[in-house]
DNA sequence: ATAAATATATCGGTTGTCCGATACATACTT
DNA sequence: AAGTATGTATCGGACAACCGATATATTTAT
């Protein structure tokens, strides 16, 4: 998987958000929604979960709720660490908006 | 400008670079390449650059040399906090790998 | 049990990012 | 001044994110 390729955040975000708790899709929207103030449409959300689940990243029982594999919570680390290099001084930025 | 598209963060990491340092093109992909990983190909960063200074957000002189205009420090400040909003709790990110 | 509401899923199409290839301009060397 | 290296620019196309619309499944209410 290529980080640097960054065309939609969207996937990370996600996994992120699903690192901190598991969830079904409609609450995944939601909680984009709190966070990037627009709510993904289901034509969106639901084949990036699809993909997701098909890449091994995420599991979910009978009851579609998601949560990390342990291949999905590496593949996250793995994203951190990219984001933590390229944007190595993003501590001034995150200062300057609180 | 929406930024919750999120398709390529290579121009808000072009403007982020900007408001450290005035640049030309190839100045640009060298510290991307040192940031990334990789290097943007010509036919990737010039057509942003075009399309940022086309929007008034960076300006150069005769000598290629770009730097960020009022606008455009402004929208990076957006952008600034639309990642904070949006990974408000990033911190935890930064702290996982370092 | 039926109806209504909510959640999940799929499909087609649009859009924008990014790249490779190619062409052009400018600066540097000898 | 000619040739070489380096920087700039444009074009076409590949690919993926995202959306809107629509269809289906599941849950909740009556």
């Amino acid at each position: 998987m290529r980080y640097y390729d960054m065309k939609g955040f969207l996937t990370y975000l996600i996994l992120w958000i699903l690192s901190k708790k598991k969830m079904n899709g409609a609450e995944i929207a939601k909680e984009l929604q709190k966070r990037r103030g627009t709510k993904p449409s289901p034509g969106t959300i639901y084949p990036v979960l699809k993909e997701l689940k098909e890449k091994g990243l995420i599991t979910a029982g009978k009851d579609k709720v998601y949560s990390l594999t342990r291949k999905g919570e590496k593949e996250l680390m793995s994203a951190c660490e990219f984001f933590c290099k390229t944007f190595y001084d993003m501590k001034e930025m995150f200062r300057c908006c609180r």
